[in-house]
DNA sequence: AGAACACATGAACACTTGTTCATATGAAAG
DNA sequence: CTTTCATATGAACAAGTGTTCATGTGTTCT
């Protein structure tokens, strides 16, 4: 019951314990779509470079792109799609749209990735 | 000094507090491409799946493959991909090659992402 | 040595992704 | 109402990505 796993190969059902608690544990075809699609948000500099920017402060989107020295456009067409993955919100304020954080997982995920990078 | 943030839009110079955070707390160039590429490893669903697999148990390269019914070429691509970003490491048993995970932020990484996608 | 199994790798291909360029929308100021 | 500033959006294109197929490498067994 506590034995070493046998492998499968050239043995099968000889470790069904594993077997189940990979299935139980495995979420759902839908749900790891989602996670593998929150996470390439991240998997984008310029994406990374507007989240960091917005840990310090909400902010207009052309003060995004003056700040980092990338396009308006750029800038906004990568919004639109962090704000598709519920990332980011915004609001009007006059001419301007505001931009924020809209998730406080944002700050833990990027503090566990750079805790990896930086060994 | 505790004044609301002025937009930089049309009247530069006016917040630059805000600017020295950003420059300040924003990592370096090469940092950031390190951490988005890290990130990128968790945008696909084939290597979640394998990152799943091991967090329940190390396994062999075929037993990955079949258990997740992907081709063992496809799953050995990934392997190498994520051996390169110091995510999972391998040894050799006899003709084996057995994967685990190599870094404790997987888990962790993982966690907080499915916290953001199950609301 | 040869056969069989486990895994790695390179080329080719379809598919996705991010940027640029041009243009459209929308609010505010003259 | 026209202009100007702020932002959004669509098309096009280059570059990146993941899979398959075929084949190569390394290990064990007879």
């Amino acid at each position: 019951m506590d034995e070493r796993n046998d492998l499968m190969c050239e043995e099968p059902g000889t470790h069904g314990d594993v077997l189940e608690r990979v299935r139980n544990d495995m979420p759902d075809d839908d749900t790891l779509y989602e996670l593998a699609d929150l996470f390439k948000m991240f998997g984008d500099s310029t994406r990374m470079k507007i989240m960091f920017v917005l840990m310090e402060s909400e902010m207009c989107v052309c003060d995004i792109a003056e700040l980092l020295g990338i396009s308006q456009s750029a800038i906004s067409h990568q919004l639109r799609i962090l704000k598709q993955s519920k990332l980011i919100s915004s609001r009007r304020e006059g001419k301007n749209i505001i931009c924020f954080l809209a998730d406080d997982h944002v700050k833990s995920i990027i503090a566990q990735g750079l805790s990896h990078v930086l060994e």
